[in-house]
DNA sequence: ATGACAACCTGTGGGC
DNA sequence: TGCCCACAGGTTGTCA
């Protein structure tokens, strides 16, 4: 579910609720996430103070003094304030209750996700992981550069979290329509400046998409619990087989990459 | 090193 | 209404 501005959204709306509070409780209810949930992280989260929330790439940190949680929402997950007395529904497998007493609720129907604890600010996970794309690493001569070597499809390119970072399905598709560029073109066979405009609008697509609170599509939620509304603004994602609303006269197409789903414009995008 | 692909898991929607 | 299959926002690990 999540991409990049699924998870700041998130990270947002905790934010204000959950810095400075105190953990009074914790209740796992279902451990079996992508990586089993180790057996301390009860006793690590009871009685810590929360200093800061951060983003790195599709992960959420939330630091304490003495140590972090590593969260990951995978494709189904969410993590979003609730009261005490709300109970619990199906796949709600952890909640965080804090003094004020609001609590953290994850929920995750599918368990791609995971939660970690670090005792310092390191984890295997993050190792390896390119630039922000919100940052001026990723710029169009990095991607330039390294695009040089590679002859996959662009798109793979782009949602290679080595390469860059945060860019999930959704953004993909959305960016490589608007800079016009076809998701199955060679990432070696495209210009420098038809890459300056790429960055650009991958930059600009994430940042409208955390600007209306992320892309809604069955039940995201960020975690003021508020439904996202770039689903709007989606120009290609779900729409194969409908019009492309630039050129209002071909279809988009749909192709597999890497068997994820591909809609781009045959006309517009080359 | 790169790339193709299976695996992890549940829910949903379409076709029959 | 029900059954079966394909597919869904992500990432890792394996094998060629």
């Amino acid at each position: 579910m999540p991409e990049l501005p699924e998870v700041e959204t998130t990270r947002r709306g905790i934010e204000p609720h959950v810095v400075g509070r105190t953990v009074t409780a914790v209740t796992i209810r279902d451990r079996r996430l992508r990586w089993p949930i180790s057996d301390d992280l009860e006793q690590r989260l009871q009685g810590a103070r929360v200093l800061s929330t951060r983003r790195r790439a599709k992960y959420l940190l939330i630091d304490f003094q003495n140590g972090s949680l590593l969260v990951h929402l995978g494709m189904s997950g969410s993590l979003r304030l609730s009261s005490k007395n709300e109970e619990p529904r199906k796949h709600d497998h952890v909640d965080i209750v804090l003094e004020s007493g609001l609590l953290l609720r994850y929920h995750d129907p599918r368990r791609f996700g995971s939660m970690h604890w670090l005792d310092d600010t390191s984890h295997v996970l993050l190792d390896h992981l390119g630039p922000e794309p919100l940052s001026a690493d990723f710029s169009a001569d990095y991607l330039y550069r390294t695009s040089r070597k590679r002859s996959s499809p662009v798109k793979h390119i782009i949602m290679d979290a080595k390469v860059v970072v945060g860019v999930g399905n959704i953004y993909a598709n959305e960016a490589l329509f608007i800079a016009g560029i076809r998701p199955d073109r060679a990432a070696n066979n495209i210009s420098k400046v038809r890459y300056e405009l790429l960055v650009e609008t991958i930059k600009q697509v994430l940042v409208t998409a955390i600007e209306v609170g992320g892309t809604t599509l069955r039940d995201f939620v960020g975690g003021d619990g508020k439904a996202g509304y770039f689903a709007q603004s989606l120009q290609v994602y779900g729409r194969a087989g409908e019009l492309c609303k630039r050129c209002e006269g071909r279809e988009l197409r749909e192709i597999r990459q890497s068997n994820r789903s591909t809609v781009f414009c045959p006309n517009c995008q080359r």
